[in-house]
DNA sequence: CGTTCGATGCACT
DNA sequence: GTGCATCGAACGT
């Protein structure tokens, strides 16, 4: 399990907005018992120190916000609205707290379990809408994507140099990308944090909120 | 096209 | 008890 090029500690131990915009374009990859999912990064968020008010360390250091606080290149897994696991990414120095949501993915490989995933049923309601959903639908927003990656609170505190979840550079061609301010919150709205790539399919909000037909 | 609202668990006040 | 870094169904225009 070594022919991953898996990106280092450096990597992660450096100001957030610049992890943030050098993930676009990364890979992320899941690796469950061998079940391989993966995905081009195409969408993210960061979310900066206490100063930060929609920043989960913004009360200062808690219980579920601890992964924030510790070593840099570590998952920080949280469930929001008690139904969807949200991926972050632990950046900065040991006691600086913050981190990388990521929003979407464009799928690479595991596309067929990622759509399995998506079709279970939860609570009787069935995920996904009950169609058949598009590959570029499949990680298209934070809690479809890990459902589709299999992304639990299991992961929280996982080392990202570890194998089971981690970001492989494959040098892609580049991206255009964009900044935009952070979805879903109330507060911190005034910051750009958001970046995303630029007339995506994979990519969640404003400029694809309804329904496209193709790509 | 748009907006509203329920589901669902848990950290935090 | 309150409020989410969400999603998609249901309904209104």
């Amino acid at each position: 399990m070594g022919n991953w090029h898996k990106l280092t500690r450096d990597f992660y131990d450096r100001p957030t907005l610049d992890v943030a915009r050098d993930l676009i374009g990364k890979i992320l990859v899941h690796n469950r018992r061998g079940v391989v999912t993966s995905g081009v990064i195409v969408e993210v968020e960061a979310y900066i120190g206490e100063s930060d008010p929609a920043c989960h360390a913004a009360p200062g250091p808690t219980a579920r916000n601890a992964p924030m606080y510790g070593r840099p290149g570590h998952a920080y897994v949280y469930l929001n609205y008690g139904i969807h696991s949200m991926m972050n990414i632990v950046t900065e120095a040991i006691g600086q707290p913050a981190a990388v949501l990521i929003r979407s993915l464009d799928p690479l490989e595991g596309s067929a379990v990622m759509r399995r995933r998506r079709s279970r049923k939860v609570k009787g309601r069935r995920a996904g809408g009950g169609r058949i959903l598009p590959d570029h639908d499949l990680c298209r927003g934070p809690g479809n994507l890990t459902m589709a990656m299999g992304i639990t609170l299991a992961d929280n505190c996982a080392d990202l140099l570890g194998d089971c979840l981690f970001v492989e550079d494959r040098r892609l061609p580049r991206h255009e990308i964009s900044w935009s301010p952070r979805l879903g919150i109330r507060v911190g709205t005034e910051h750009p944090w958001r970046v995303f790539v630029v007339e995506h399919a994979a990519v969640s909000g404003s400029t694809g909120r309804s329904r496209r037909a193709t790509r």
